[in-house]
DNA sequence: TGCAGAAACTTCACGGCGTATAGTTTCTGC
DNA sequence: GCAGAAACTATACGCCGTGAAGTTTCTGCA
């Protein structure tokens, strides 16, 4: 009918201007990083004023915050993907597939990786629980995944932890406890240790940090994988 | 005399006015992040014009080169110093104060580990080579006296290391090779490693990745630096 | 002691930013 | 065809960094 083609048309238009915005948005970052997200330049670039921005995203902080959102779910998706197209039978392939997912994700997107994880923006203000607390879980999901993969190689490694499941978020849980019954917390806190040793080698890279003190990072990065199969009690595939 | 009496004086109260101004700068940051350090601001707090400011620093970048500098090497100073002051005869204690030290910065000082290193400020551009290579190859050098003490123990662990020493950059081998002149690149290669992990969970935690996650970071990086005890195989103490 | 010149600082101006308010155009559904 | 909603523009305010020009204050020498 005509009510609801052109009800569906005005959302048609309205989704169409807003996935524009945010392609703006996501290429302004990609050229000039994320402080280049600004409303003026996005409605330069797409012929329009300003202020028309604002019919669209309340704040641009709003806008910054849908962005992280789309842009973590991306790395989300990456890593995700690199875990389930990976045969499981040998753990020790499958967590280097996840790892350097999550590497060259990191390398290719280096500004949207800064925008997930570091001060996107000039004076932004998450939201509270984070500005992309879905995809944040999916991804630690995702390295309890790991965990669990590994446990069987690396429980006796962990026998005396101090750890109990107050530890750790009641939200994190819920996603982790169901999917991996057996696995105690030792295994989660391996697991956000693991985050933070591949995190910070990655941060420290697209950051530019390392470019400083060593001109392999590439060969650092594998060097922590193999040792991280090590520290998992798994032995080394040839 | 009078000249280089009054000479004495312009240069003296230049001093100050460029410590006041830094001063204020990093109360600034304290208080509301890299992002408050504006010229304007600090002109507002110290009862001046922004343009005074032009004539202590040439552009706000500069200042922020120097800010970061200066917050840096705080922070070397800080690992520095816990690592003199722990007795030498066990490793583990002594790295693990260096480690704990770094975390303890970080968590006093989160506004200056952000712009140390995150993206410190809107368009801030870091000059060539970085905005405080010294301090960083301080840092990095500290990093490796951890290497180098544990490397007795770990040693053995490194056998098959694919690291040469052209995989480093030169600057940071001209300070380390010959202060630990026995140290093979492989150690080089495990400092650069450790700095990843620990860079990584203390960001995570100082970026508040990780409160979404964990109610204890503490715990999380107590049990880091256990299992970083068993991975440079030195033995536990009790 | 007076005075040229340098140094320190202010004033004014420009373009950029987010965003609030008010006004205008365009489309929709009766 | 027309009321009303939706989309968009115009104007304005207060931030920002910074350049150019002008003013005040201090310094060192005659």
């Amino acid at each position: 009918m005509t009510v609801t083609g052109s009800r569906g048309r005005r959302e048609r238009l309205r989704a169409e201007t807003t996935a524009e915005i945010k392609k703006v948005a996501l290429s302004l970052m990609a050229k000039s990083g994320p402080d280049a997200i600004t409303l003026r330049a996005i409605a330069r670039e797409m012929g329009m004023t300003a202020n028309a921005i604002y019919g669209y995203f309340p704040t641009r902080d709003d806008l910054v915050t849908t962005l992280i959102n789309d842009v973590y779910t991306a790395l989300a998706d990456a890593v995700d993907t690199a875990w389930e197209t990976t045969p499981s039978a040998d753990p020790a392939v499958r967590i280097e597939a996840w790892a350097n997912a999550f590497r060259t994700w990191a390398l290719v997107n280096p500004q949207g990786f800064r925008l997930i994880y570091g001060d996107p923006v000039p004076g932004y203000q998450a939201p509270e629980g984070g500005p992309a607390p879905d995809a944040a879980r999916r991804v630690c999901t995702g390295l309890t995944a790991l965990a669990a993969a590994a446990w069987p190689y690396a429980r006796h490694l962990y026998q005396d932890s101090v750890f109990d499941w107050s530890d750790f978020d009641p939200g994190l849980l819920e996603k982790v406890r169901p999917a991996f019954p057996d696995l105690p917390p030792a295994a989660v806190a391996l697991a956000l240790r693991i985050w933070g040793h591949l995190h910070g080698l990655v941060s420290l890279e697209v950051y530019g940090h390392m470019r400083t003190q060593t001109t392999s990072p590439e060969k650092l990065f594998q060097e922590e994988l193999a040792q991280l199969m090590q520290t998992l009690g798994i032995p080394r595939r040839r």
